[in-house]
DNA sequence: GCATTGGATGAAGGATTCTTCAGATTTGGA
DNA sequence: TCCAAATCTGAAGAATCCTTCATCCAATGC
């Protein structure tokens, strides 16, 4: 059921002259900033098609609709912080289980912050464009790469449950919305990172049967 | 700003007859009805006062607009749950930590589940109609009642940071949601409940400073 | 019984928005 | 140069939706 409800988010039309790809690129940019400038809500398709520089019927020739756009751009951003959360877990591996920890919660904390505005834009409109199911597919995603790195630690026993890694993942995500929608300071940031990652290493060293 | 930003979304009427009580909280139960059934994007102000059994005019009488309303039907939720959390902060008092911590986190976890349909529905709209600003109250309603608690643990030397609190409450929340929208079986959840407690615990022995 | 206030009605105004499609324009290759 | 395929255009169709207001019904108090 999930399934069947994301093929009307498909793109319409693959691009195939350079001219296209420039197209949908900008298309795809124009979302974004005018998601940024006039809010979900006031988030037209002439609106975007305008700030892309083209017409409305161009956009419709690569997005059969709306919703399929902003799922787009929303799997987009997804798919970069997933991308640098794999990236700290391979270059993690064989350390001990905090260090592990630490470079998998700042490398997330940093890809977010890194788009800050556009991760806060795009809360607005994920739970109306399948946001939830992407959620669910990226987190799977990133679980996989934090239990490999998991298994390489050499002071655990066992490595924590999948239930747990789920757990700290989405409570990561939580705590992490709720800072990028408040607006924080770069003091703020820098204190919530620290804090996340003392959270989510106590978590995991309660979690986990050390090894000796 | 944001308080200004609220304003548009205060009742336009107050009941004063007990019909019009009656109405405005059969229109309130409708929309969380409508929201159930037809989702937020086919959430109407006709569809919600049909379902109430009056017409769209009624409901403009006691409703500014269809944001306040939803804003009333986001606040009610909130408050619910809020409360549940200030009784079990109330009545954790001068317990070991680890206690105090269980019973809140679980208390939480049951209010969200008490109205778990509501809960998810909700998270549809609270973007569109003042949610961030919403969740920024309550959090802060709660971190009090929770460090109110804290101050009266007997096994700690200082309690916990303030901002340990919001993160923990944060990280609470966000993991629940991630649970709500996956539509769990009831083992999942309990799992899920006992996981989150020992997250919250060894949080909080670890931002904490043990007495003795 | 009557007047006054509270409450309810719902058709219609006004405003947007999404999406299409027939035709114009540009590109890449023969 | 010339054509077929790829792109682009943007006015107009079609569908909703939010909100108002003139009008009617019900309740309360005198």
């Amino acid at each position: 059921m999930a399934a069947h409800a994301l093929v009307a988010f498909e793109p319409r039309k693959t691009p195939i002259q350079a001219r296209s790809t420039v197209t949908v690129e900008a298309i795809s940019e124009a979302a974004v900033q005018v998601l940024l400038s006039h809010g979900a809500e006031r988030l037209t398709t002439t609106r975007v098609a305008d700030r892309a520089g083209v017409s409305v019927g161009t956009l419709y020739q690569y997005y059969p609709n709306k919703q399929s756009l902003l799922f787009a751009v929303l799997e987009n951003h997804f798919n970069h912080v997933a991308l640098r959360v794999e990236e700290a877990c391979a270059n993690a591996c064989h350390k001990p289980l905090s260090e592990m920890t630490k470079e998998t919660v700042e490398a997330f904390v940093d890809a977010k912050m890194e788009r800050a505005d556009i991760s806060v834009a795009l809360y607005r409109v994920a739970g109306d464009v399948g946001g939830p199911t992407l959620v669910k597919r990226v987190n799977q995603r990133t679980r996989k790469a934090v239990e490999a790195m998991l298994e390489t630690a050499p002071d655990i026993k066992s490595p924590p449950d999948k239930f747990a890694v789920e757990i700290m993942l989405s409570a990561m995500g939580g705590a992490m919305r709720s800072l990028l929608e408040s607006g924080p300071s770069p003091a703020t940031v820098r204190k919530a990172r620290e804090q996340l990652v003392l959270l989510c290493q106590s978590y995991m060293a309660a979690a986990t049967a050390k090894r000796g």
